[in-house]
DNA sequence: GACAATTCTCTACGTTTGTAGAGGATGCAG
DNA sequence: CTGCATCCTCTACAAACGTAGAGAATTGTC
């Protein structure tokens, strides 16, 4: 059962990258971390966080005053949400232009494009012969 | 004078694709267009395509009584702005890890992983003899 | 010229997002 | 105990977004 699409905010962007980095965690903690690039007061990180557990990105648990958060969206499943959220609204699904589109507008180094590369002989391979 | 990124919501990207196919074009007509899909009533549509100009997304003119619309973002420029924020917001700039996803998390076709591997070699080529 | 259809303008309203303050509760230092 | 620092809860509020209705203006038609 595969829910829909894990859609974030930037806000939300912000906060979870460092609940990954930190969990369990705690408000403060990941206030503090991010005070210094975002300069976000205390009540704003722990808003963020609390509409986090209602749409359920992030679970609470309250063992005693101190709330502790953790992670229910995965990296992963965030970045596959978001990109496949671009590939339907700005290219209508059509993956091949999305690579071109992100090939062009980005200098990439000859390191990454080899990579990619081979990224990509390593999809063949497994699409060839499936499991 | 590169303006910064261009960011479209999922309603002003529902409408600039058809503003890109009818353009120029009037209110009405992306009305009608878009109901089937939809079913905006002209009121969505027309408060859409007005705040988008007030963006710099569009621009309209008024010749006659009938306002006409014409694009300003290009169909590039916004899909690149996309493509560029899911990089910095879901993957911290990093090219390859989000290649890497892309390819996961869609059942390519073989012809298009042909076709993806063809614009690396491309792109290789133009990086590696620079105009 | 009166009427119907089309289009426009203006206003509205609920929801989400970004951001935060005020004041209560709790726990540790002395 | 008393006070200071922490952390919590609740409430707020402006801007952006999605969505749309009410009523004025225009125009083609009889």
């Amino acid at each position: 059962m595969k829910q829909s699409l894990i859609e974030l905010t930037d806000a939300e962007w912000t906060v979870i990258k460092k609940v990954w980095d930190l969990e369990p965690c705690t408000a403060p903690t990941v206030q503090k971390e991010l005070h210094g690039e975002t300069g976000w007061t205390y009540s704003t990180v722990r808003t963020i966080m609390d509409r986090m557990i209602v749409k359920g990105l992030l679970a609470g648990e309250k063992p005693g005053k101190m709330t502790v958060y953790r992670s229910i969206a995965t990296r992963g499943r965030a970045q596959e949400g978001e990109l496949l959220s671009v590939l339907r609204n700005a290219f209508s699904g059509a993956l091949t232009p999305m690579v071109q589109c992100l090939l062009n507008s980005n200098e990439l180094s000859e390191r990454e494009l080899s990579e990619i590369e081979t990224l990509i002989k390593a999809k063949k391979r497994k699409t060839k012969e499936p499991e």
